[in-house]
DNA sequence: TATGAATGAGTCTTCATTCAT
DNA sequence: GATGAATGAAGACTCATTCAT
């Protein structure tokens, strides 16, 4: 048992560290670069190895973003614990730290993109979690709900106003990212301002 | 002449042919996977053969991005010769024009967004038009500044409302071509509320 | 006949053009880069065309060659036809006359040295030009057998004094074209004392 | 270990192997068709195993010529060993051993020739010792410059002297091997006529 | 358990050459 | 007589993957 159990954990180490490689690999070279010759290369084992753990490479990127996912959602979660905000207050709260965290980690963010990662119904990650719909953006969902019933929104659908936030966001993120050279304000005021566009949009009647 | 009036038709036929084949491989394997040997094999061509119309890889792709810019530049400004129409009116026609054109051509969106085609100062589009700012988006910019000035937006830095505009629209159209399966209203209704939501969000002041 | 003799002309004119454009490609982009593409676009032609001339590459070259053989020929005549000379002071002018002509034209001397073309036995002018054995350095032959008749030449023996010569000349040529950096005095000057070394070594007893 | 040792060995026999491979596809086709899948295909290899030992074909062609460079210093370093020799005796000596070497490994002076290897200032060896100029010939300078303070040469130009000698060597062993059919002294023999004619030349003063 | 060895397929590009017209 | 069209082979190099050990 004991043996076993050490196996287990040493097994478990060296998957995290190849996972944890080629993370580095991401940020160093970026996207288009990962190899597994150079994961391997950055842990000093041989990419053979790398097969132990993952079938393939789609296999490992996969578990990179599981990796990210529950990063991600302690981060959520954190923001949650906060109370005495209104809903509408927390949603706000729960998009800025999903900004923040792609931006920060824009390798991340492309991986995430190309794998469809956090999609709902045809997202890898819908899989991966037994089908379980909830997702990075769960909570997301809920606050908007609550918010709706709070009266604080006139829109009403509860699924389109979080697509119109999803796809607003990620365009966002997207061209901060691929367009860094482009002069924009700081992250954290511009952020700010770009939600609460979004979130005034949806507060209010049309204007036709 | 008619010898070479047919030859020359045949030319042009095979040249965009090799297009449509990039745009297929594009669509069907994504941008990293476009080859010039895939391209050829889509068209049952030897890979050389493509050398015969495009001197490497680069001009091939941005030949298509050019091709897309006219075609898109061309419903532009058939939609501005509308006359009687509010700036801010103009300016949510343009929008929606893109819109549709992006989702009808998603290989093209796709390839446009990794191009960084329309994209500002570092995009190619800007030097193969000579520097010229009249960009795809230049006659967005037009509107939104006699927007401001006639006074039905609160927001006032016209670069900012363009970039806001720009990130989500592209948001929008990006999650619609990669998740067609995500049931949405029909698109020319959806885009028309996403856009009002926008502009919506410009128009007032923040609510905080 | 008249139209014939017209045809005739032109072909000649035809073939003579394609060797003059790939002297040029020669020139202008060194032996290595000379290709059928490179020769047919200089004169505005197709590459095929090329092949009504010659069966190919090769073939090509070895006109090239041959042509040179003419013009290096008739520079020989010229320096020959200079009376009152000692034979050994004609073959001083007749070697420096080829090293400057190949000096001059770089590309020639190596395509030469490639081809082997002025080579006695194996070379393949010895083939085209009927297994006459009169070449390129035939002439050098007659001085150096008059110069050892006049008792000027300590060494008495024709084909080796002419090996030695040839083999030095032609390593000299080499090194100045391969390494024009290297500082040397101006080459009539240098390749004049160069070779007075070599006949002064020539002309007296081994001192051992 | 002993397992270790034994793959070590096969290793470095391998890599020997595509050395010797990389040498014979150069001797049977000429420095221009050496290619990386020739090299491969000589020793039924894959192309991709190469690759193992060597970033890429430049640094193959180093190699080759880094370990012909120390055979040759070898070889001078003995000869230099005896003493009691003039320097000019001895400079004789150094050079009659560059000769055969070169004559009995004729890929090897091919490829060094192409590359500029044993060359000054624009040599690849200059930068590989480091801008050491003790390069294969650098001995060679020194017993020229004693040879010259002994009294025993007319010339007193140092460097024109080596210049000289080292341009109709290479030329002398390059006629040799490229056109070993012609009948000649043994080697021994005739490059000893050879270089005493250069010698004396060197000696004595110009007779004009 | 771990890996070194090996490779086939793929990347873009150039070229000599053939063939139908 | 002339050529545009087409291609297979080749160039260096990278990579994901398999397999024997």
């Amino acid at each position: 048992m004991s043996i076993n159990d050490r196996k287990k954990r040493e097994n478990a180490r060296l998957k995290q560290e190849i996972l944890n490689a080629a993370l580095q690999v991401f940020a160093k070279d970026g996207y288009a670069r990962v190899s597994m010759r150079r994961i391997a290369a950055q842990i000093d084992y041989s990419a053979t190895t790398i097969y132990r753990f993952f079938r393939n490479k789609e296999e490992l990127l996969q578990n990179i973003a599981a990796d990210t996912y529950v990063a991600l959602s302690a981060r959520f979660e954190k923001a949650k614990e906060r109370n005495g905000d209104s809903p509408i207050k927390t949603l706000k709260i729960l998009i800025l730290e999903y900004i923040a965290f792609c931006v920060e980690q824009p390798e991340m963010f492309k991986l995430y993109s190309d794998l469809g990662a956090f999609e709902m119904e045809d997202g890898i990650m819908y899989e991966r979690l037994g089908g379980n719909r909830y997702m990075v953006y769960q909570s997301w969902f809920d606050y908007i709900g609550q918010s709706i019933a709070s009266g604080s929104l006139a829109m009403r659908d509860e699924v389109r106003i979080f697509l119109y936030l999803w796809d607003a966001v990620n365009g966002y993120i997207d061209h901060r990212i691929k367009h860094p050279r482009i002069p924009r304000e700081p992250l954290a005021e511009d952020s700010l301002a770009f939600l609460d566009l979004l979130l005034n949009g949806i507060a209010i009647k049309n204007i036709g």
